[in-house]
RNA sequence: GCGCUUGUAGCUCAGCUGGAUAGAGCGCUUCCCUCCUAAGGAAGAAGUCGGGCGUUCAAAUCGUCUCAAGCGCGCCA
């Protein structure tokens, strides 16, 4: 049983036998700072003092006169009125033999039966992974790990835009430079891609079926399908690279397939009007400031209007709720898309936005711009050899991704030591060796003898894993994860100063405190495997 | 002009369902390995939480006004 929510439940039913039946989720219960405070306090006396009319030091009072204290050793009163808890050893003992049995299962909830889509990245098979894509990527990809470990079934997706422009100006400039291989004068469209992979695309083309692509009677449509092939596929090994995997790739073209927009548009024929030849989608009707054009005047369809049906589509496949990572500058596009949805009748938040703010790079202290189409770009793959990815994946997940942010590149490659990655690895892999070191000596999973304040204080955050874990899948919170995973480093490191582990002498405590070790580096492996870090044994 | 996001220590950022002396990393000062990894620990200096007003027993946190930065306001994608 997890130690805040027994507490919630035991003021719960203080406060009803008092006459005042109260929400479980308006009990607030915090980890004390100070150690004067106890492990744990509520401000529930102060918060409903005035259901009471009392004082809040007396409603205090009232409440622990209740309070069944299984468990608890003391509580105090405090200040304007908290009530600080002061646990007993034995129920935080316990977790040591908890953690060690559940192992890598340690904070994972049971399944909710619930089917989350998280749609990120969705870069168009244009180009190389721009690194200014990395944040997005770390940042979907801990977010599907945190809720896949939460309990949520979680499908990763990638939605490819592959029936517009940019595909047919990729297959025209691989097609100009395959040309050129062949001494044919050809030049790229003034809006299509001059990088060098275009060339080195060509190259394999021509390495691959020579110059038979010359005489094809639609070379434009092989050059689409077989440019975006190569480009997607490097994508996905950059992703590897990366630790990001997706579950599903959608195209546009297959969701455009069997009339689906028409279907859409009829579906939606209640909220459609015309106006100067363009059709209009009624949003403002839900949440949107106005309403949208979805067919121009041409008869061309907007980008929104396959996307409506893109979003339909994932919803018709069975997700309770869907959320798409998307770069800041796509905030204008959230209520027009919800309110889209709302025209099918789902709720508001079935859709959830996570908007990630730009990243500025530096470099020699000035802004590293750079262009997929200038051919000059940095990319995720560059980034990740000069850096590392564990630097990476930890750097992006431990920002909130609301905030903007300057990667320095040159001090995250010059201080590469002193990356805050590496103290929580240089943590756990001083465990490993502390536990290689003491392998002969029997494991003590009973906690009893553990009762120093770094110890306590450890073992206190060791329990708390789960709730940061709910907590973080709550807020879809990468961050929240990292912030523990400082946390228990620091922890694990003051610990270490204070308790000598391995001890011939004392062989009883020691195996005690091996067990403590064992747990610790069990939560450290787990927490660093949801922002997909690597826990290394030796460093 | 309207909207979204942001403004916290020298720098990069947490904290913001209101709560007890505002936190971390880097940088700076001073200590600590005859002993399990010093990529570590202990202590310290450093902040008008952009600014004003308001709500409250209590505001970095809520409301409002204001200043500053980024981004959106397309029959682009």
């Amino acid at each position: 049983m997890d130690i805040i929510e027994n507490l919630k439940l035991k003021l719960q039913a203080a406060l009803l036998a008092l006459g005042q039946e109260v929400n479980l989720n308006d009990i607030i219960i915090e980890k004390s700072k100070d150690e004067a405070h106890g492990d744990y306090a509520t401000n529930v006396a102060m918060k409903f003092s005035r259901l009471f009319a009392k004082a809040p030091r007396d409603v205090a009072n009232m409440i622990i006169e209740k309070v069944d204290m299984e468990g608890i050793d003391k509580v105090e009163i405090a200040g304007p009125g908290f009530i600080n808890f002061f646990m007993k050893h034995d129920s935080l003992q316990a977790f040591v033999s908890k953690i060690i049995n559940e192992e890598d299962n340690y904070g994972r909830s049971p399944r909710k039966n619930l089917k989350i889509n998280v749609e990120f990245v969705s870069a168009n098979p244009t180009g190389l992974l721009h690194v200014g894509t990395a944040r997005g990527a770390a940042i979907g990809d801990s977010i599907s790990r945190i809720l896949d470990f939460a309990g949520y079934d979680v499908t990763k997706e990638y939605y490819i835009n592959d029936a517009g422009n940019q595909i047919t100006n990729l297959a025209l400039s691989i097609q100009a430079r395959y040309q050129n291989l062949f001494g044919i004068e050809a030049e790229i469209p003034a809006d299509g891609y001059a990088g060098q992979d275009i060339t080195d695309i060509a190259q394999s083309i021509k390495d691959e079926i020579g110059d038979e692509a010359l005489k094809m009677s639609d070379p434009v449509a092989y050059f689409k399908e077989k440019g975006m092939k190569i480009e997607l596929d490097r994508i996905i090994d950059d992703l590897a690279l990366f630790r990001v995997k997706h579950d599903v790739f959608s195209s546009e073209k297959a969701i455009r397939a069997n009339n689906a927009i028409e279907k859409e548009l009829e579906f939606l024929k209640d909220y459609v009007y015309e106006q100067d030849d363009a059709l209009y989608l009624k949003t403002s009707a839900f949440i949107d400031d106005k309403d949208r054009v979805i067919r121009k005047g041409n008869g061309d369809y907007t980008y929104f209007m396959p996307d409506i049906c893109y979003h339909v589509n994932k919803m018709s496949r069975g997700f309770d709720s869907i959320i798409d990572v998307l770069g800041a500058d796509h905030h204008g596009y959230i209520n027009r898309m919800k309110s889209a949805l709302m025209m099918h009748g789902y709720p508001e938040d079935t859709l959830h936005v996570e908007l990630i703010q730009m990243v500025r790079f530096l470099k020699n202290g000035q802004e590293y711009k750079a262009s997929k189409r200038r051919g000059d770009a940095i990319t995720l793959r560059d980034v990740c050899e000069e850096v590392g990815v564990d630097a990476m994946r930890y750097f992006f997940a431990m920002r909130a991704p609301s905030s903007h942010l300057d990667f320095d590149m040159d001090l995250a490659i010059e201080q590469s030591s002193n990356n805050p990655v590496y103290y929580a690895q240089y943590a756990h892999a001083r465990l490993c060796s502390i536990l290689e070191q003491g392998k002969d000596i029997r494991l003590d999973e009973s906690g009893k003898l553990l009762n120093q304040p770094s110890e306590m204080a450890l073992l206190k955050h060791l329990a708390d894993f789960p709730n940061v874990v709910n907590d973080a899948a709550k807020d879809k919170a990468p961050y929240k994860i990292t912030n523990y995973v400082h946390a228990l480093a620091e922890l694990v490191h003051a610990f270490y100063n204070e308790c000598r582990v391995i001890d011939q002498n004392n062989l009883e405590l020691s195996g005690s405190r091996l067990a403590l070790v064992k747990a610790s580096k069990i939560v450290l492996k787990n927490a660093l495997a949801l922002v997909g870090v690597s826990a290394p044994i030796h460093m």
